[in-house]
DNA sequence: TTGTAGGCGTTATCAG
DNA sequence: CTGATAACGCCTACAA
């Protein structure tokens, strides 16, 4: 910067004015400041600049995994849609656990970040307290903090609305005999979904036995695990609702295994639309999450947050899920 | 910092030094320091401590896409690994266009970051020279630099050798009409498996036809399309390599679609080993790439770098693939 | 419109 | 072993 300031016969000063636009800046000064800018190469240095007005334009994003599931969408549109306003993205995989959750926070708190973005927050109420009595604007995506009486933006999937979708579409293809195959049942949004798909089912006069609902982890396994619990059990259904798509090719997988043909013997619906659904025989009917727009939502509110200081402490956005019809459900 | 050093009754460069722990402190001094750090809850600003030391624990990591290909893994391990460290991790996604990784690069070298790992470079020769011309440690994990005189370290994979893993496997099992699909043959990589197939196939009398090579893109599409291709010229085969897992998921989606039976009618085996090959029926053999293996070790070279400035300029890792059997590939 | 000077929170250098 | 003091590179009152 001192070097440009020299070539252009002026200060430090002035050359920082060229470059962050704030001030006016006589256009002919500007121009010789320009040209040294380009002559010497000059590029601000970011961190010095981020001491300075504690802004390096640094979003952090914690998620709880990367691999297979949902949050590869997060940590994809996330990065894209900040970048599309000039920042980094700090990725952290806390792995579910709360005290790397708790380091990493601190990390990001340390390097001024601009904004954190949490999909999924572990229900450890330290980290929460942290973000309460920190003024860097946070959002939690895809998981609401359910109990606690903490407040704090969240983007959200109308959790509830997708198992109703999921129930309505299976008895609109004349399902009676019905399996759930939860998330854990200590996270809201698996005991979300669930009631919306018992009431719904419940509205159409079928009632969702409590021996057909098992409980699992969104993972693939959990799927297979399921079926054979239900199996072993000799329990009886036409159709079986996972509650992602990782567990509902868990379960397609075993009933091939078993010898069951698919979607003749058995329907399975999922919930996600990953990009798996497509790859599996016969594809998957899914609830599908809009990932897309619940990142560019949250985004969208730190960014308003920063520039316009706007006030996003109690705002909750709510988006709707959407039902995409393949092949792995069967009308009878 | 200055409140720790008032209510230690020290300097703030004693403070530093109690933290940074690079010189020796008077036991007692130490102690009041710890205490009164613990006292004000005080955590050194990174901002600040990366502008004096040029050092701010974070490392860049630029990938071109990150849903649902191997990149997922290079960004899990490489998160992990770099957080083992203490170390953060800024997440370019450059959707492999050169115009935006030259963009990152510039971001990434101004927040003077430790390191940077490249998951796929760009043939574009500009970032090639940005990246030669700054003293920031770079790694290049998963694809060489083929042609351009270029000296940066790398970690790889030993392509050849996975090509000529994938037709003694086929081979083995009896196969002798057998088709390929390749990724991006302007890619080296895809050049090298295919070498290396071709190779070990004529060691065993067999001759790799080129109307049984198909062109491909590494995703679930192309492998589709390919076997579209080759069935439509009536082309004759029981074994098909494709050179990703998403391909080779695609080529047995499309035989599934067109009523073949797998592995009885066709085999198929992939290439990375993703979580998918348990997903799919049958589950797929393949060849594994040692993801975790090739990040630790490619921030290892950056760490090393870092800390003893071990020269890594002329490095070249280059990692063994593994076969993995299971179900595709039918011995006949 | 432009220059000067001070400081953001650390660390490094140099005395003591 | 410890304390001043000066930077790191930038931004921003304040003054001119």
């Amino acid at each position: 910067m001192k070097d440009v300031a020299k070539l252009a016969g002026v200060s430090t000063s002035t050359v920082s004015r060229v470059i962050s636009k704030t001030m006016f800046v006589d256009d002919k000064t500007k121009a010789r400041v320009e040209e040294a800018i380009k002559k010497v190469n000059y590029r601000p240095n970011l961190v010095a600049r981020g001491l300075r007005s504690k802004s390096g334009n640094l979003i952090g994003l914690l998620v709880p995994e990367v691999i297979h599931t949902t949050f590869a969408f997060f940590i994809k549109y996330i990065e894209e849609s900040v970048a599309r306003y000039g920042f980094n993205l700090i990725l952290c995989n806390t792995h579910n656990d709360p005290e790397t959750e708790e380091l990493f926070i601190d990390s990001l708190l340390r390097r001024n970040v601009d904004g954190i973005i949490f999909s999924r927050v572990s229900d450890k109420s330290r980290v929460l307290r942290i973000l309460e009595n920190t003024n860097v604007p946070i959002v939690v995506i895809d998981r609401a903090l359910g109990s606690e009486n903490v407040h704090i933006p969240a983007v959200l999937l109308d959790n509830y609305k997708a198992g109703c979708m999921a129930a309505e579409y299976l008895v609109s293809c004349g399902h009676t005999e019905i399996a759930c195959i939860t998330g854990p049942l200590d996270i809201l949004l698996s005991r979300d979904r669930l009631e919306g798909f018992r009431a719904t089912l419940e509205k159409h006069s079928i009632n969702l036995k409590n021996e057909l609902v098992c409980e699992g982890d969104f993972k693939f396994d959990s799927g297979k695990k399921a079926i054979d619990c239900l199996m072993a059990a000799k329990k009886r259904f036409s159709a079986v609702w996972a509650q992602s798509d990782l567990m509902a090719i868990g379960v397609m997988r075993e009933f091939s295994r078993l010898g069951f043909s698919l979607p003749d013997d058995v329907s399975v619906i999922g919930m996600d639309n990953t990009n798996l659904v497509e790859m599996v025989t016969p594809t998957l009917t899914t609830i599908a999450q809009p990932f897309q727009d619940m990142c560019d939502t949250a985004v969208d509110l730190i960014m308003r947050k920063i520039s316009d200081g706007e006030d996003i402490l109690y705002k909750r956005v709510v988006l709707d899920p959407v039902l995409m019809v393949r092949e792995s459900v069967k009308k009878v």
